[in-house]
RNA sequence: GGAGAGGUGGCCGAGUGGCUUAAGGCGGCGGUUUGCUAAACCGUUGUACGGUCAAAAGCUGUACCGGGGGUUCGAAUCCCCCCCUCUCCGCCA
């Protein structure tokens, strides 16, 4: 959420970065709204002074036997509850303008940073760096549900039968190499990165939605539970940035670093069409995020820093990537800077995203109060937050099958892994 | 799911309609005293939204005692609905 006083004053500014997020929007009508709204507290909380000072009146000779239900305390009385009447009136108006001006500030996005390069598209997302080079086959790579079909450890077909479109079954050594790698990423982060690790709710209630960006805008992503205030987690972002809302940090104590392995769960309304082979794009998929609540001076560096602790999960798996840093137009609702690390898929010979990184500022420590006290001062400050996935295990799985892949249709098990494979240094056809 | 007890500031805790500007304590911050620490004493203390101001500080107003509604001239206090915590019962991996 931006904060009201700043949109008010800034209006051009504002609604010039919002137009590089590719959002045509007149604020002129917020401003109008907003400047009713003050005019009408500043009359109210005037008229609220004199109902407090009428009351105090009532209170004084009520107090005295020798005034108590006199005529003065009968006229004060009349006065309150005239006032009383008036600022009724206010207050409704006050909460008609509220219930217009609210739902616009929750959902106007985050406005971009200078740094995120300007552009409508994925198109013009910028390559920051490149680690790796793509394996030069000599045979044609085949994909990962051919593969994993084949090797008898990915099973669509049950999958379909089980639950419906989009959902995967993992079985044997297939099933191991999606706990190994969340099991070496983990630790990974937690030993090497600072992280600690959480094991949070796959349900979250709509405040913690509101809080990380999800909602309002975003409910047909969502997963709902039918009858109840909850919703499957689209990510482990919305436990894990939720677990310090509502708290005051001490400033000492920042960056603080979590870390969870969690199932998320997406409904990709709209994507129908798109990636429908294969894994790539599930209901369904596990997930290690990471997640640091930072100090505004030095949350930048933290955010440079998180993606580095991603990319390290790449390069101790030998699998190539790219950075990419997203441009205005392809930002998402709640991020002003978000790098995509992007890891290459022989099959389908492109780099294909597997984390992203984003720095948000305040925009989630604002909707979901997230604060901490700088050390000596009496007064706290919105934290800043950052996230990224570290990484995604699905896709993860898909580039190691992909990328390890030999010309009998074998896969290799990266040595980084075989530890948490049980000495497995190939998957074969059986 | 059922019954009972609760939810008050950073923490503990008093408070059954107006002498409450939420007592008192702890903690934090500042100060006095002191060779240093401690103790003692004095002062101070949250959040949000407004106003004033070029801005900040300061000053000032309003609201906030789990959330929402209601009664009343006036609500932490009375009434209704909801949420959460604890104890017991039921169910259960």
């Amino acid at each position: 959420m931006l904060d009201r006083a700043f949109i008010r004053e800034h209006l051009a500014e504002v609604e010039a970065m919002l137009q590089q997020r590719g959002m045509a929007l007149d604020l002129g009508r917020f401003a109008e709204l907003d400047r009713r709204r003050r005019e009408l507290i500043a009359s109210g909380d005037g008229l609220k002074n004199e109902r407090n000072r009428a009351s105090e009146e009532v209170a004084r000779l009520q107090r005295d036997p020798a005034s108590r239900g006199g005529a003065a305390a009968q006229e004060a009385m009349a006065r309150s509850r005239a006032l009383g009447e008036e600022i009724a009136r206010l207050d409704a108006e006050g909460k008609q303008l509220e219930a217009e001006t609210e739902p616009l500030l929750w959902s106007l996005p985050n406005l971009p940073s200078p740094q995120a390069p300007v552009g409508a598209s994925a198109a013009d997302n910028v390559e920051v760096r490149r680690w790796g080079a793509p394996r030069a086959f000599d045979f044609a790579p085949q994909p990962h549900w051919e593969l994993g079909e084949r090797l008898g450890i990915l099973d669509l077909e049950a999958a379909a039968r089980i639950s419906g479109a989009r959902f995967a079954v993992y079985r044997g050594a297939g099933a191991r190499l999606e706990r190994a790698l969340a099991n070496f990423m983990l630790d990974l982060h937690t030993a090497r990165h600072g992280y600690t690790e959480v094991l949070p709710p796959a349900l979250v209630n709509s405040r913690s939605l509101r809080g990380t960006g999800q909602l309002p805008k975003f409910e047909s992503d969502l997963f709902k539970c039918e009858g109840h205030d909850l919703w499957l987690i689209p990510t482990a972002e919305v436990p894990l940035t939720n677990l310090f809302a509502e708290q005051t940090l001490d400033e000492s104590m920042l960056p603080v670093s979590v870390a969870a392995y969690t199932p998320c769960f997406r409904s990709e309304a709209g994507s129908y069409g798109k990636d429908v082979r294969g894994i790539i794009r599930q209901h369904q998929f596990q997930k290690v995020e990471l997640v640091k609540i930072a100090h505004p001076d030095r949350s930048a560096a933290d955010h440079e820093q998180l993606t580095r602790d991603a990319e390290a999960v790449l390069q101790a798996l030998d699998l190539p990537y790219r950075v990419v840093s997203l441009c205005t137009g392809d930002l998402g609702f709640s991020s002003r800077l978000t790098y995509d690390i992007e890891v290459w898929l022989p099959s389908s010979d492109e780099y294909r995203e597997i984390s992203s990184c984003s720095h948000f500022g305040d925009f989630q420590a604002r909707r979901a109060n997230i604060r901490f006290r700088p050390q000596g001062k009496t007064r706290t400050e919105l934290a800043h937050t950052i996230n990224g996935s570290g990484l995604a295990i699905g896709r993860a799985w898909i580039a190691v099958v992909e990328n390890f892949q030999a010309a009998d249709g074998s896969v290799e098990i990266p040595a980084a892994l075989r530890p948490y494979m049980g000495g497995l240094e190939r998957i074969a056809i059986r």
